[in-house]
DNA sequence: TCAGTTATTAAAATGGTTTTAATAAGTATA
DNA sequence: TATACTTATTAAAACCATTTTAATAACTGA
């Protein structure tokens, strides 16, 4: 059977039919029986059954009544505030877990800063140590509806597993869904971390859920994640949007991918801070005390208007700027978020990338395209490994009801 | 109502159903009733009603019964060879129409070039001459089911409007779409070149039907297609795949679009006879009589082993592998087939192409994306055409059933 | 207060799909 | 050659989520 095809019977209309609803609720609410039924094209009694079913299920609840448009007031509903999904975002040197709820708020945090090289089992335990922490305290009502996890690629999103994240040298080939599939008996999505963010500010962010969006994350690496018709578009091996590893200058410097002048050797903080290094030593004596140059100091010495770092800042918002424009050449999106901390820590950046955008985009009419800064920052991937589960839970609703 | 929202009832699900039918009988064909419903996940039954329903109304016919699986033989289906769609491919020097059957034959072309400016109405009224000479000599059984038109970009697909072509100046917002669908009562579909050829190689082409596919058009300009689960991907103002306009050499030479070192302006057949003349330039007195430099020549002066040719069109192939390289790391697709002139007049490029791209992409487990050459030349827009209206038709099929 | 509008609900009708069961037409093996 | 097993097709009945129709509820504005 093709997975492509939406082919079937009164199963598969359903379930179609629950999947629309439960997305509507999710971008519009609070929202009345018959404001669900115009954006599905569902006639208004169909609705009205499929929500009892939700509530029934404890997903919706009542938020009272809505203003009247010339007749009887209709009777609000939203995604009941009360469930929560777990939430695992796996950085390099640090793994949050979270509980988070169907706006998208969190909840409540766990945290635990890595230090030093760990084994595989031991990223396990940690994680699952933070789930527990989670689920210690809890006499809510509500269980929790699945888990989802964000962790550095590269991954395989169908199988749950993440493969040899070139900066997590212990893990490789971890089976991260499985292994929590099992011990927590719900369902358990993993995501790429650039494809979570982008989630997360298409979900709960910045983002003005146009059809398409390119999210650009600009931190230490630079990486990227693709809404295509309102869906992720993930690519062949999940390796869409990695507009970090493209060449924006034949004659640049080698990048650690093997290519050379990629945006990501370029633009990057870890280019940025190497540059700054370079021109640290060139000005002192080898033997002299050196300071360790980080990224933040950079934002810091850029925001004490130190010439040499605005430069280096500026530099970088030039190339992404070109960058980000190609990117856009090639997908046409008709909205690009950028987050990470280069953006933030230097917001002047995006004065200059939006230029550079808009400038050098081919098709633009009427300067309609959105370019916009993220609202997310460190939280990004741990709010979009909820989105990911929460859009996995919708799409396959018969996971959630009964 | 949300476009992207499949949510409805039974008409819904029965347009669904035998879009799914008709397009598994174009790709799979010729195929029985059972394998169909293997691939679309209906029942046999159901597949069944549904082709029965096909052939009332002559859209499919019978090819004879198949081998034995063990069982009783299989009846075979397949879309009515009998049945065309008319297919308008507009180029900047050129005219081509033709009947081209659902398999994807051309059954007849008719082609007019165009010398010098022509009015927009010049243009029209020699569209709808070729037509004409389409429909003249018919004594076929079936109608014509809808009209494809391929054209230059910019194009607006919702409106069927070209826009202004920026190598055709006479045009300007034609509404095309309009008036062939007005004097023919025809469905018609207006859509870019590079997508209408994107999707020629994916239906009828080298493609081998992944769900992801990049289509790269290197010829005088460079362009490219995008499909995308199996469906073209247009992007915010149809300028999805302008990977000829991204920036692969910072400190590279200005483009016709304004930016500097475009893949265009470094690999683009334009690209290259500017080159050459720049380079005859300096050889030869500026006096002397000059040779008129065409892409052609180039061609024929490579395949004649003369250095200088086989230099420039080397130098375009690495262009090529580094763009389609960036190309494939913001999308990912499972499969590249590249197109046009360059390729086709000097073969070898592709061996140059293909190493540069797998050296450069970041995602490859084991190798596995797909990098060939086209299969269509010239004709790729035309069957495009009619790619893009048959597509059209089969996702609407109450076009097609009375 | 009455006419007009919008929202919700109940019961019946609809309509395409699936299920069940029967038939047709092959293959493989003894 | 007969028998058992497969696979394909077809007909009638059952199914089921949706829509339709009609009635009711609740609010606005003149």
């Amino acid at each position: 059977m093709d997975s492509i095809s939406t082919a079937g019977g009164a199963e598969v209309m359903k379930r179609q039919n629950r999947s629309s609803v439960l997305h509507v609720l999710r971008k519009e609410s609070p929202v009345s029986n018959a404001e669900m039924a115009r954006h599905t094209g569902l006639s208004v009694m169909s609705v009205s059954n499929i929500v009892k079913e939700l509530q029934a299920c404890d997903l919706v609840e009542t938020t009272g009544s809505g203003e009247s448009q010339g007749g009887r007031k209709p009777t609000l509903y939203q995604l009941h505030e009360q469930n929560w999904v777990i939430s695992v975002a796996i950085h390099v040197d640090n793994i949050q877990t979270a509980k988070i709820n169907p706006q998208g708020n969190i909840v409540q945090v766990e945290k635990k800063s890595i230090c030093g090289q760990l084994r595989q089992n031991e990223w396990a335990a940690l994680v699952c140590d933070l789930i527990d922490q989670l689920l210690e305290n809890t006499e809510d009502q509500a269980r929790p509806l699945g888990i989802g996890v964000s962790a550095p690629g590269p991954v395989d999103v169908d199988s749950g597993t993440m493969l040899h994240p070139p900066n997590i040298k212990a893990i490789e080939q971890w089976e991260v869904a499985a292994l929590l599939r099992e011990r927590y008996r719900l369902p358990v999505v993993l995501e790429r971390d650039a494809n979570a963010a982008a989630l997360a500010e298409y979900w709960f962010g910045s983002s003005e859920n146009k059809s398409s969006m390119l999210y650009v994350l600009a931190d230490q690496g630079i990486g990227g994640g693709i809404i295509f018709q309102g869906k992720m578009y993930r690519g062949f091996l999940n390796g869409a949007g990695e507009l970090g590893h493209h060449t924006i200058d034949m004659d640049g410097p080698k990048c650690s991918c093997g290519s050379y002048g990629c945006l990501e050797a370029l633009a990057s903080g870890i280019a940025m801070t190497k540059k700054a290094e370079t021109m640290q030593n060139q000005r002192e004596a080898p033997s002299s005390e050196k300071q360790q140059i980080t990224l933040e100091k950079i934002f810091q010495a850029a925001m004490a208007e130190v010439p040499l770092a605005m430069q280096l800042l500026e530099e970088s918002a030039n190339y992404l700027g070109v960058g980000i424009a190609n990117a856009a050449n090639i997908l046409n999106p008709e909205e690009i978020i950028i987050g990470g901390a280069i953006v933030h820590g230097y917001p002047a950046a995006m004065e200059t990338i939006s230029y550079l955008v808009n400038d050098r985009i081919l098709y633009n009419g009427n300067n309609s395209m959105i370019i916009k800064r993220s609202q997310f920052k460190e939280e990004a991937q741990l709010v979009g490994a909820a989105a990911v589960i929460l859009d996995h839970l919708f799409s396959n609703p018969q996971l959630l009801m009964k």
